[in-house]
DNA sequence: TTGTTAGTTTACTTTTTTCTGAACTAAAAA
DNA sequence: TTTTTAGTTCAGAAAAAAGTAAACTAACAA
């Protein structure tokens, strides 16, 4: 791979880490967007973020129970070929709004424990909640509007 | 503070730790949304969480530079009082934004490297641009949107 | 001037995370 | 049957993150 890919690699690699991934989780699933390769195999992979086998198989493990990566396998070939499932895209964004219902019910959690005495405190939960209700009932009809936007 | 207080502080401080915040900078930003007083001191802090100073001096100071929390001073006394910044959770979302900005701009550089060898790859990223624009441009109006259902 | 308060900084210790080589396994190939 | 391939698992090493006590500082008080 050249030196423009292993930077942009890294540079993706940073920013996921920082979002939370391990290491070795966050640059192979940059590898896999910027890689010339449409897919790569495990040994793809080592060579070329040039960590060990048990780092890459725990990294992969890790990113395919996540479900963002997959792998296709030839007919008399054990080798899988990996690939990032960005085509999936969709689905993360289902699953951030998943987290944000998590985030919105703790804030529930802290309105119900809260007594009184800020009334403008507990007002800008309750808005703030509100606001994400309003988010996630909108989701559906921005999809529709970003479709309908698409096409024209 | 009360079991149920120190319960939920505890969640809210495992929540905040798994998208990405520090131990006690989890913590100390739980127990001021939770807490039955309106503002603390560093005392209060340190003594409810039971850490060291400089455990609490440090996530203090991240917590402030972050803006997630303020603090106010009384006339004659040197203790600050501190206190979440949830009301301004409008510009936490402008945060996230950015954020999202970034993540999009990465993408970008992803599609200038790339070849044309799997065109519908290439095409769900710039689709994943395109929805993150579109979210981003319709944020205000959805804000909009927002406080006029607010008000019905 | 000395003491007290409210933290901050420093120099470590402890804990957790990450990474590794080497042994191991299961499937297919020779 | 033995060997090779494509990993996985394990046990420990190395690195990073988190936490601590104690020394320090700056402001005000006595």
């Amino acid at each position: 791979m050249d030196q423009k890919r292993r930077e942009l690699v890294e540079k993706i690699g940073v920013f996921n880490e920082k979002i939370g991934a391990q290491p070795v989780v966050a640059r192979i699933n940059a590898l896999l967007l910027v890689s010339e390769k449409t897919r790569m195999t495990f040994n793809d992979i080592q060579e070329e973020l040039g960590v060990s086998k048990s780092s890459v198989s725990n990294a992969i493990k890790l990113l395919l129970t996540t479900g963002q990566i997959d792998y296709i396998t030839f007919p008399g070939e054990r080798k899988r070929y990996f690939y990032s499932n960005i085509k999936q895209w969709p689905r993360m964004i289902d699953r951030l709004v998943d987290y944000a219902m998590l985030y919105r019910n703790l804030f529930a959690e802290v309105l119900e424990l809260r007594n009184d005495h800020d009334p403008d405190f507990n007002d800008s939960i309750k808005d703030l909640m509100d606001f994400i209700d309003y988010l996630i009932n909108n989701l559906p009809v921005m999809k529709e509007e970003f479709k309908k936007a698409k096409q024209t």
